[in-house]
DNA sequence: CGGATCGTTAACCATTGGGTTAACCGTAGC
DNA sequence: GCTACGGTTAACCCAATGGTTAACGATCCG
């Protein structure tokens, strides 16, 4: 998979950006403060964010300006949403599997 | 953070064994059959996606029978529809950043 | 022009990740 | 008892991650 998010989500400080432009775009600076790692490391990660499609850069003068591109996002977001739904209907049958291998 | 459930759902193999689990509990030999790597390699899958809590063991005999543990994978669903709403807000509001940037 | 600012690239380093083979452990079954 | 089976552990390898410092590129602004 080359468009993978959910390598994207892996780290922290790739999901707290994703979380900040969440509430709209955004310059680097304004996404990525308060983290407390490098520019450089600032800058690997948005380079993944970009290369797995979870964020596209438009270049203004020289800022950066960064927002969610929320279709790969969204893949994520729905392959979740079909698990859910699918471990949804087995909730009680789990409790009922433990039980009886327990007492085997 | 302890359990990453991001991490867990990391690599395609591990989503893999996740969507089979989703059907229902298996042992490791079910759920992870057809997936082109050797034993260790699926035993070290498993060991992450036990320890960050996606899924749980009970050894019965000489088979350990599987199952999806439903809380940690729901925080990171919950934690994707969270920032899905929040960015739905933004649809249009992007298109005409982006636009507003272009012609600058 | 010259300095400050926003951000990236280069080079390097330590750790983790994901895979292998070989050996092992415990249970099942003849 | 012994072999087959389900699965893990150990030891090892190489590539990828995530961080650093130092230097650079490009733009803005006095």
């Amino acid at each position: 998979m080359v468009n993978d998010p959910f390598r994207a989500l892996s780290h922290p400080i790739r999901r707290g950006i994703v979380e900040r432009l969440a509430e709209g775009p955004a310059t680097v600076g304004e996404a990525t403060a308060g983290f407390g790692v490098s520019k450089p490391a600032i800058s690997k990660h948005l380079k993944v964010l970009e290369e797995t499609g979870v964020v596209a850069r438009v270049v203004v003068g020289r800022t950066h300006r960064l927002s969610l591109e929320p279709d790969v996002l969204s893949e994520a977001a729905d392959w979740m949403d079909l698990q859910r739904a699918r471990w949804g209907r087995l909730f009680d049958v789990v409790d009922d599997y433990l039980k009886e291998n327990e007492s085997r």
